[in-house]
Order: C-alpha cells, then sequence, then structure tokens
DNA sequence: TTTTATTTTGATCATTTGATTGAAATCATT
DNA sequence: AATGATTTCAATCAAATGATCAAAATAAAA
C-alpha cells in the first residue's frame, strides 16, 4: 500500500515532490547530509515535515535519490564529450573544462557535497562510480597519443589530476580563496572564465 | 573554580587532555563536525563521555581548539618558508609543493576538514585567515618578478590557484581518485612524490 | 594516616531529531 | 452532491545526543 501511493505520487503529482526535492538538494549540498535537520528541508520546502516522509520515506532515501542524480548528470553529460568521436585530444580537454567551470558556476556546491560523502560514507560511492564505462573514445585517442610521442613519458594520471584540480578546486576552496584574494562572487566567476581558455593551454604545454 | 580546575587540568595532566584532543582530532577530521557524536570521541579516546565534558566545556569548545591549532600548525610552517630572504621563488614554490605533499600525506585528512567548515561555517575562518600578515618576502619577489617580464600579464592568482589545485585536490579527492585510477596507498603516495618535482616544473613553465 | 584536591565515572536531564499516526483538507470520480 | 482516494498537517513518539551532577576513585598535601 505504501509503495502504491508512492509510486503514484511519483507520477501524478511530481509538483509537490519536486519541491521537496529541489529544496533538499539546496539544503544538502549547502550544509552536507549530516548536518542537514530533515525540518530544514521542510522549511526551505514551505511543506509540513511530515511530508519529506511521506513521499520519500526516510531522509537517507531522498539524500541517496539526490546524490544519485547528481552523479547521474554529472558523469553522463561529461561521458558524452570524452565519447565524442569527431573531436581531437586537445578540443576534449578545452571542452570539458569549460563544462566542469560553468556547471560548476552554477552548482557551486556540488564538489563539496560529493566530496563530503566520499569522505563519509565511500561505499556507496564506489559501487557507482565502477560502473563507468572504460572504452571511451578518448582512451583510445589518449593511447594513441602516447605511443606517437614516446620521449615524454608522463604518467597520465598526473594530466588527470591536473586537469581536475585547476578546474574544480578553484570552487572547493572558493570562500577562502574569494576572501584571501580579495574577490567578489562576480570577479570569482570572471577569474573561472579566463581559466577556460588558460588550463587547456597548461595542459597543452604540459603534454609537450 | 571550574575555571582552575581547567587550568591547572591543562598544566598537571596533559596526558589524558591530550589523549582526548587526539582522539577528537581523528574522529572529527575523519567523519566531520556534524557526524562526530561526543560519545565517538569518548570512546575513541577510552575514556568517559564526561571528561570531554570536563576538559573542553562543549563539543563546540573542543571542535574550535582542533581546528584553530591544525590552521595554525598549517599557516605558520607555510608563512615561514613564503617569508625567507634566502631563497629565490623558484625555490619557494618548490618548497611549498613538498611541504604541502609531505604534510598531506600525514594528515590526508585536513584539506576535508577545512573546507568542510569553510563551507558550513566561514565566519569563524573568516577572522583568522584576515589575521595573515601581508609583507611576506615573496610578496615583494614577485612583484619584481612581474616588473621583470612585463609582457607576461599573467594574473598571480591563477598560479596560486594552480599551484594549490594541483598540490591540495589529489588528496581531497583521493578516495575518489585511488579508485578511478585503480591506486593503493602506495602507490597514491608515489605518485604525490613524483609530484613534488613535476608541479614546480608545470608552474614554472606557466610563469614563462 | 588523615584530609583535601583532582580526576573519572555512572546515572540522568533536556533538547533535538527522524519518523509515525490519525485526522483534516483537497482532489477526483461517479 | 456523495463517495472514495490522495495529499497535507498537527501532534506525538522513540531514539539519539549534548550536557550536567553527584558520587566514587585516585592523587596530592598535611
Amino acid at each position: 500500500m505504501a509503495a502504491k501511493k508512492e509510486n503514484k505520487a511519483v507520477e501524478k503529482n511530481a509538483s509537490t515532490e519536486e519541491k521537496i526535492k529541489d529544496a533538499a538538494k539546496r539544503v544538502f549540498t549547502q550544509k552536507g547530509y549530516a548536518a542537514t535537520r530533515t525540518r530544514d528541508i521542510a522549511e526551505e520546502s514551505g511543506y509540513n515535515l511530515s511530508l519529506i516522509n511521506y513521499y520519500f520515506r526516510s531522509k537517507e532515501k531522498l539524500f541517496d535519490i539526490i546524490m544519485m542524480e547528481q552523479l547521474q548528470m554529472f558523469i553522463h553529460s561529461v561521458t558524452d564529450l570524452l565519447d565524442d568521436h569527431n573531436t581531437t585530444l586537445q578540443e576534449k580537454i578545452t571542452q570539458i573544462v569549460a563544462h566542469y567551470i560553468d556547471m560548476l558556476k552554477k552548482n557551486p556546491g556540488v564538489p563539496f557535497f560529493v566530496m563530503n560523502e566520499v569522505n563519509t560514507a565511500p561505499e556507496k560511492l564506489v559501487a557507482r562510480i565502477k560502473l563507468q564505462r572504460n572504452d571511451l573514445y578518448i582512451v583510445k585517442q589518449w593511447m594513441e597519443f602516447v605511443k606517437s610521442r614516446p620521449q615524454t613519458a608522463l604518467n597520465p594520471a598526473h594530466i588527470f589530476l591536473n586537469l581536475l584540480g585547476m578546474t574544480v578546486f578553484p570552487f572547493v576552496a572558493a570562500p577562502m580563496i574569494s576572501l584571501r584574494l580579495g574577490l567578489d562572487q562576480q570577479q570569482f566567476d570572471a577569474l573561472m572564465d579566463e581559466r577556460k581558455k588558460l588550463i587547456p593551454m597548461w595542459v597543452a604545454e604540459m603534454m609537450n
């Protein structure tokens, strides 16, 4: 009976359920799982506390759903770029950086959110991440690139870490960075936009 | 009376107080403030729950102390490097990277810990960070460097972000990274050691 | 040893928090 | 309008949690 209700709710009245989910996303990403109170979500959504359990059974289930959706969206969109047969390696790097920066400008809380859970409950993510495809076109391109220049024996892990580090880290550390450099939101975003061009350039240099 | 007790405790019996603090550091850095239960700390320390309040008055006070110490250590050690009058700009960069990587290998939980609080309670950090000196010798060196090559008009913020991003991010994302790249602890540390040489090299290239 | 101060503990309190429940309100169907 | 299903809410529960307190254990001082 509960399951029946739940299913129907998902189909028929997506509105309030979606509102709760959105509210939860905001609160979770801002405060993390542990610091979030179901009452915070209720208040943020404008609905009664009971409704979050009515629609999602528990705080944890609600969280899992949001987490999964975020991750799904994240991975899926990037996977498309990485598997594109019509772009070069360099173009892919450029696109990834731009894609990440645009995404992070809209959802600056995401990296912290993900990292938080990676730290506190790694098991959950482990399973999901392992599911990722390992035959993306970029892998083939990378291997060809390495073969074409055997003199540079750089571990691709370094490039991977640098790309992500230079792109994602500024957002992770944004509050401290902005403070230290004396930047407001707009200036920070502008700086990140500059990096869309710069990071691919730097990475290219590293690969030479 | 409470204050008297407290003070004496600090001086006379540093042992159990220190043990509790160490236990708290472990638990806090691993689970974050919100997810940490005072009972976890008690158990981890091997002492009774009441003792954590006896010595530190409250969970929050205990946390603040630990946080402040971590940050103090972090900032102080780096400040010394940055203010050294006997090293070049390049040497400073090399030292900073090595210093950070060594420190992070020992305390991989620190960045997450700091970031967690930056996200949830920025006000607390704001005050402390503002206290940092702004007249370090490296600032002078940097300005001279910029003046010596006016053609490269690169915002130093980018270098700063890259340096930290490439150095710190791998540790922040370590669980995911290790998983994705299929590395165990030792391999990860070895990779980070490689980066001690590589990152200064890459940064130097960027500055050219 | 006796007395006093300090440290440690077990029991307990008050609040917070996730979850449930039964009734009210709203909506859909006839 | 009447009936039944669905959605929403106020009230409440049970467990968890930070904190307190008085008593016991231990150490220090006399």
